[in-house]
DNA sequence: ATCACATACCTTACATGACAAGGTATATCG
DNA sequence: CGATATACCTTGTCATGTAAGGTATGTGAT
């Protein structure tokens, strides 16, 4: 098993990442828990637990909106499409992020990079 | 104000940053808060409510150790100072940070560069 | 003297959010 | 018929930032 992500730090990520996969077009629980894998060369693991209830916070806040589909082969999935306040919360994530991101580099390159 | 950065990414940010910023050698709080500040240009600002604790945290967790020390002026601080166990703690949490930011950029960048 | 501000530390009540663990249900493959 | 993958959901527990409060000292202005 991996666990090099300490929970605060997929708490930090859910969000932005969830809504970025979101902008490549709809897309459902389950397929997004094998992106966030394939997107971090495997290196990143979500839980489902910890999913659902970010898209239903997501959802209930406007930032994405959920329709239910059934395949064909019968199984139902919800998709959910970002939403133009989603886009705004997205970029404002972003912009949080590199800040940090930013400190945080400059902290450990001492200045420099590493 | 600020407010770019949202508590989550706080709190995936404060026991990296602030064992980064001891590796720069012995430091207490106060000074710790305005380094944050520095390092990211102003646009990261802590609260000392949340960052004794995180101190308090480390230190108990042995990642860190205290010393009292008197100023000649007549204020007590509290100098930390990183240590082997926190020296490991900053490798792992770097090496999480850096897997997740890698995930996001990919994500928003569309694989490629943004 | 007194007031404001910076320095320097600390704590508590509250809300939030991941994790672990449990659940439901269907399709496929051996 | 049992195991595995797909696909969703919820609850109890614990950890953590925020907001707001506190204590205390030094400095500079009025």
């Amino acid at each position: 098993m991996k666990k090099s992500v300490y929970k605060e730090l997929v708490a930090a990520s859910s969000r932005p990442m969830v809504l970025s996969i979101l902008t490549g077009g709809e897309n459902y629980g389950y397929e997004i828990l094998k992106q966030v894998k394939l997107l971090s060369g495997g290196e990143v693991e979500w839980s489902d637990g910890m999913l659902y209830p970010v898209l239903h916070r997501l959802e209930r806040d406007g930032m994405i909106t959920g329709r239910w589909q059934l395949t064909e082969e019968g199984r139902r999935r919800k998709y959910y499409r970002l939403t133009d306040r989603g886009k705004g919360q997205l970029a404002r994530d972003r912009a949080g992020w590199r800040a940090v991101h930013g400190a945080l580099e400059m902290s450990w390159g001492g200045g420099r990079h590493v």
